[in-house]
DNA sequence: TCTTGCTTTACGGGTTCCCGTAAAAATAGC
DNA sequence: GCTATTTTTACGGGAACCCGTAAAGCAAGA
């Protein structure tokens, strides 16, 4: 089993309970901090003293308070520390439970294993530290079918783009200027009406309300 | 201090913390449950049995999952619970923080006390009860001072119904026809269309897609 | 260079939405 | 019962949006 654990959590109900989780798995030294900052401070304390972590085991949101953070995330916290360490195992222990989203941070930043803050959130920690372990990857049994449901829509960056500015207020006939301002290549309102209407479309929706709503819920703006 | 606490939260890891944390209060009888129907099954025993809880600490979000059931949130099962146990006190442990729906809740089921699941929330829950057990009431300090910001609006039940239909994507010229279905009083166009304006003045918006991802931001729709 | 196919833009008409004004209806007070 | 005030509705002109079509731009290949 893993020998030194280093768990980034700040909630501290939440903290305590991998923690004790951790333990119960038999690991010698489980270390747990409520900062990023920390998190990355201790893997470069213990990387220099030649007694390297086996194992990060971190959330990914964070809530600000006071002690201003360089880190502000988990999966800048992660990113931070594969540049110094990039043999680490990580575990992502996170509330979000957007497949897209999960899928993501799998793609992007090569982590080990995700669990979803849920129902029996103990033991499935417990499996998914084993599986890493045994140099498995522990992937959430949900994200591994359906990512997609019947009507789905891949956004790209343009849409993304256009849906944020109509959600701040600004009026479909003058997303062309904004457009060209930032050197975005289709500029025109033809564009930017197809585009809207072919999304609405797909997704079945018929008004822009709607769309922005979706795009909200699924945390795309 | 309280002799018998009964804890419903659904995550295993938080239940476990919980439950650490009030044993660690030297409580002496706590039942720890992870579905609002067994939270109030154990309440109505003990009240038949004459032996009755002291405190009851639920969360409000309950995922669900195969085994359907009849209390889905935290609010239903303190109304529930309030109905065959009124003098209970309860306190609510939650993730969530918008003002307006902490406010909502200590008005609606007249709660005893609120802890936000945060950095500091162990110690925040032992205070909590401790404030609770004495008498008083635990509310967040961040609820005290500010709720409304400076260009805040109290949404009536008609401005919530035709923005969710907006939201759903109703023609706003459409409108007025599902009003007078609902019988719903002021059902003219030029009602909508003034109250539309009338909100988006006040919270300087300039676009009904600004004014509905506010409303799914705040958790209105 | 010219053709072909694709993307982007320009234009126009029809619909919906916005907003002001005025009429109608409901409410309150006497 | 009547007037005064407020609320609700009706209407109309102008702005914004939707949608289809056609023209213009652009890239690749013969």
């Amino acid at each position: 089993m893993f020998k030194k654990v280093l768990i980034v959590e700040d909630h501290e109900v939440t903290n305590i309970s991998v923690r004790k989780t951790v333990e119960e798995l038999g690991i010698p030294i489980t270390k747990y901090v409520y900062y990023c900052d920390d998190a990355f401070t201790w893997m470069q304390n213990a990387l220099k003293s030649e007694e390297p972590y086996d194992l990060l085991i971190s959330d990914l949101f964070f809530e600000e308070d006071e002690i201003k953070q360089k880190l502000t995330s988990g999966i800048e916290l992660i990113k931070a520390i594969r540049q110094l360490q990039p043999n680490l195992k990580v575990l992502v222990f996170s509330a979000e439970g957007r497949p897209a989203t999960i899928d993501a941070i799998f793609k992007e930043l090569a982590i080990d294993g995700y669990v979803r803050k849920a129902r029996r959130d103990a033991q499935t920690l417990k499996q998914a530290i084993s599986t890493i372990y045994k140099g498995g990857k522990y992937i959430p049994t949900d994200l591994k079918q359906s990512i997609k449901r019947k009507n789905s829509h891949e956004f790209t960056t343009f849409d993304i783009t256009i849906i944020k500015l109509l959600s701040q207020g600004v009026l479909q006939k003058d997303i062309p200027f904004y457009l060209q301002q930032h050197n975005i290549k289709p500029s025109g309102l033809s564009s930017v009406e197809k585009r809207l209407s072919q999304i609405k479309e797909v997704l079945e929706f018929s008004k822009n309300e709607q769309l922005v709503v979706y795009c909200k819920e699924i945390g795309l703006i």
